[in-house]
DNA sequence: CCTATTGTAAAAGTCATACTTTTCTGCCAG
DNA sequence: CTGGCAGAAAAGTATGACTTTTACAATAGG
């Protein structure tokens, strides 16, 4: 789809900053970019305009809004970012978000899950004990079951929220975890261990055992992030956007 | 605007199941139904695509996708709901929300507010305070300093994703509380003591503290909707959505 | 010289129409 | 009964004309 395209494309150049905010495109002038319609290039300006990335204003055209005003939340803005330079930022962001929500998902889980959703977190959680045991903490398969674990616990919370588009994305992130090499093939064994505990307290229903055992997976993975330098802790190249001044 | 005209009466539709899952539209009807140009009824149904709550296919039409893959965290989406049938539901959701994002958010803040920030909460705590001991627990002034204390962890907390949206959306859950008579004029002192220990343990940049004191916060405002009824634990009228096997 | 008013044009917003591409459906032949 | 082929339906794309808002400048009045 054409339409795609130019959204992708020019939601990426704002998203890295090649576009800066609060500057003034026109449609006419994204339509030479492009060279593309009106109709494709208007349907995927909206887009940007409902993600709080651009906003037109007539007589003058569609200015790039500040990235405080941008919708951190929207998937596509977050797979751009990811993708993009402000890659390790963004990581940890997505870092503590996990942090905030998988525990609680989790407690939730414990009074929601249905058997079968309890049944499959215990058969994930033991297959990634075999995995890490056998040294293949970083093999495809264990990410796979890693992923599934996670995100099933967050589908199981019957919140439609912690459900939704957020499993995804965190799914990417622990792909990217893996992908930066920063799994050991030998897991820590405490992990192991608490994801084991996770999936037995949600078999019990005990919901305070599963957000304990849960933030101590989420934390654990936020650290060693934290301690291999993964998420960056320095300030963004264009200078620190929160500390100075609010609009 | 009348692109936003039918974007939210489209969307309000859908999302108050007026119309469907599975239901077909097609552009040609929606012209004819709100009386409009193509161009008009597209670029409204892109950001409908874009929530994932419908998905054209050529020579088909535009399908209402089913729920559970709607974007829950769009604030449209959101808004729509809150003003809907779904109303009860939406808020529970949004509580867990609370739950997990503000104390987590606050333990950021700890660290990374700055010292404007930290004033101005402790400012907000006491406040509170007099309000609360004067009675005047449910006045719209108690709202909005209750509003902006809590947007302000989560803008302190230097994630976009706890600040954005999602801070406009927690004061409209705020302001139903009290539109819907659930804050006492006399506040809990439990919940008055909690604000100032929050924005004490941010002064001492004391995370630990902080995330407790909010925790106790969101978790009493949580148990209080849950014990006035205010959240309804009831299925949905279509019955349960998540146990039924998914696609 | 400064201010207010008015006029002009630029750009988004809307409408209508024509054409392209994809793909479902149903018919027809084997 | 099966498979392929043709037609039609609906989204996708392109284009031109017109409307509305509004920034900006020129001009007139104080």
């Amino acid at each position: 789809m054409l339409h795609t395209g130019v959204l992708d494309d020019l939601g990426r150049s704002i998203a890295w900053g090649e576009i800066r905010p609060a500057t003034v495109l026109t449609i006419a002038g994204l339509e030479e970019r492009y060279e593309v319609s009106r109709s494709v290039v208007r349907e995927a300006v909206r887009v940007l305009e409902s993600m709080r990335m651009v906003a037109p204003r007539r007589r003058v055209g569609l200015t790039v809004r500040p990235r405080s005003e941008w919708n951190a939340l929207d998937v596509r803005l977050i797979t751009w970012n990811l993708a993009g330079p402000a890659r390790q930022r963004e990581l940890g962001a997505l870092m503590e978000l996990r942090v905030a929500i998988e525990p609680v998902a989790a407690r939730l889980a414990a009074t929601h899950a249905d058997d079968d959703e309890r049944d499959r977190l215990a058969a994930l959680a033991a297959r990634l004990r075999e995995l890490g045991s056998a040294g293949l903490g970083e093999s495809p398969e264990y990410l796979a079951v890693d992923i599934e674990f996670h995100t099933l616990i967050l589908r199981s919370s019957g919140n439609e929220m912690f459900a939704g588009t957020l499993g995804d994305v965190i799914g990417e992130v622990l792909a990217g975890r893996t992908r930066l090499g920063l799994s050991p093939s030998e897991p820590v064994a405490e992990a192991l261990d608490l994801h084991e505990i996770a999936a037995g307290a949600l078999l019990d229903r005990d919901g305070a055992a599963a957000e304990e055992a849960v933030r101590g997976i989420v934390l654990e993975a936020h650290r060693s992030a934290l301690a291999e330098g993964a998420l960056g802790d320095v300030p963004e190249p264009d200078g620190p956007v929160r500390k100075t001044g609010r609009a």
